[in-house]
DNA sequence: GGCCCTATTTATAACCA
DNA sequence: TTGGTTATAAATAGGGC
C-alpha cells in the first residue's frame, strides 16, 4: 500500500556500467545531457566549441559551434592562416618542441628513478610498523566501533581528495592560447545537419533545438 | 525567521548573457560542469570523447579520452572535411612524432606523480603516527577531547595533502618554456590512498576514474 | 578567481508502458 | 530500442566572503 511506484533516481558508482543494455540506455541519456550542455554554454556564454563522443558500438557523435571542424582547426593549429610565413614559425616551434620534450623526458624519467625507491624505502618502513596501526589491519580484524569510525574519517578524506582532484582536472584543461591577439569569431550559421545521415539529426537532439552550430551522427 | 538567506537558483534565458562579469562567472562554472558530464559519461559508458572550448577570451580548454588528438585524428578519418582534407592529414602526421613524444612525457610525468603522492602519503602516515601515539589505541577507548584531536588532526593531514597537490602541479606549470609546448599533469592517482588501507578502496576511490584523462597541447 | 551556502531548476536512474 | 513517469541526485543562479 505504501509501495512507491518509482524509486526514483539512484545513485550510482561512478565506474563502468557493467550490465550493457543499462549501460546503452545510460549512454543514450547522457550523451543527450552533455550534447545539451555543451549547446547551453555555447549559447549563453557565446563561445565556440567542439564536442567528440565515441559510441560503444564505435559510432561517432559530434556537435561544434561553429562546426566542429572549424575548432578542431583552431586546436590543432593555432593561427588564423594569415601567411605562409607563420607556418616557418611554427615549424621553428616544432622542433624547438621535440627539444624540449626530449630534455624533460630525460629529467622525468631520472626524477622517477628516485621518486620510486623513495616509495619503496617508505614502504618498507611503513610495513614494519603497520601492525601498531589498528586502522591499517586488516578490515576483519577491526570491531564495529572502528569501523564506524575509519568510514567516516575515510569520507572525509575522500570528500577532499575528490574536491582536490576536480580542482586540479578542471585547471589542467586550459590549455595555452595564442599569443595572436586575434578575436574574429566566425559566426557561421548552422549549415544542414550531416547529410551522409539524414537520420541522425532527429536521432541525435529528437528535442532540442540547435540554432545554431551542427550536429551529426556518422558511420 | 522569515528571511531567505538566498534566491536560490533562479531560470535564465537561453540566450547569450548581457552582462560581462555574471557570463564569465556562468561561463567558469558550465564549463566546469560540462567538463565533469563529458568526464562521467566517458567512465561510466566507457567510450571515448574529446571536448574542447574556447573561452570568452579566447584561451582553449579541452579535455579527451584517452587524449584529444587521438580523438581528433580518428573523427577526421570518417569525417573528412571538405577540401583541406589532405592538408589536415598531412598536417596530423608531421606532427605524429611530436604527439608520441609528448604522450610518452605525459605518461611518464603521471607515473611520477603516483610516485610522488605515494611517498607523501607514506611520509604524513609516519610523522602522524610519530607524533601522537595516543591515537593508535582502539577508538573505543578515546575520550571524547581525544576523538576531537583525532579530527583535527586528520583535517590537517588532508590540507597538507592538498597543498602538496597543488605545489606538484605548479611545479608541472613552472616548468613551461613561454611559447613552446608543454604538458600539464592532471592525473590524481588514488593508488597511494589505496595502499594506506586496503579497506579504504571502495570508500577513497574518486567518483572520477581520473585516471584515463589526459591533456595536451599540441605545437 | 575561488569557496561556501541556499533555494530552485535540471538531469537522470529505475521502472514501465 | 524508444519514450514517458517518478522520485531523487546533481547542477547552478544569486549573493557573501
Amino acid at each position: 500500500m505504501e509501495k512507491k511506484s518509482s524509486m526514483g533516481r539512484q545513485k550510482i558508482p561512478m565506474s563502468k556500467i557493467p550490465k550493457k543494455n543499462r549501460l546503452q540506455v545510460t549512454f543514450s541519456k547522457r550523451r543527450a545531457g552533455v550534447f545539451k550542455k555543451a549547446s547551453e554554454l555555447s549559447t549563453l556564454c557565446g563561445v565556440d566549441i567542439a564536442l567528440i563522443v565515441f559510441s560503444p558500438a564505435n559510432k561517432a557523435f559530434s556537435f561544434g559551434h561553429p562546426n566542429v571542424d572549424s575548432i578542431i582547426d583552431r586546436f590543432l593549429v593555432r593561427n588564423p592562416p594569415p601567411e605562409p610565413c607563420t607556418h616557418r614559425l611554427v615549424e621553428a616551434h616544432r622542433n624547438a618542441n621535440i627539444r624540449e620534450l626530449n630534455m624533460k623526458l630525460t629529467q622525468v624519467l631520472q626524477q622517477l628513478e628516485i621518486e620510486k625507491k623513495h616509495g619503496e624505502v617508505l614502504s618498507e618502513i611503513r610495513k614494519a610498523s603497520r601492525a601498531q596501526r589498528w586502522w591499517e589491519a586488516p578490515v576483519n580484524e577491526l570491531g564495529l566501533h572502528e569501523l564506524q569510525q575509519l568510514k567516516v574519517a575515510m569520507e572525509e578524506l575522500k570528500k577532499t581528495v575528490e574536491k582536490q582532484a576536480n580542482k586540479i582536472l578542471m585547471g589542467s584543461f586550459e590549455t595555452q592560447s595564442p599569443s595572436l591577439g586575434e578575436n574574429n569569431i566566425n559566426r557561421l550559421e548552422s549549415k544542414p545537419v550531416d547529410e551522409v545521415n539524414p537520420a541522425a539529426n532527429s536521432n541525435v537532439l529528437p528535442f532540442y533545438n540547435w540554432g545554431y552550430g551542427h550536429c551529426q551522427e556518422l558511420l
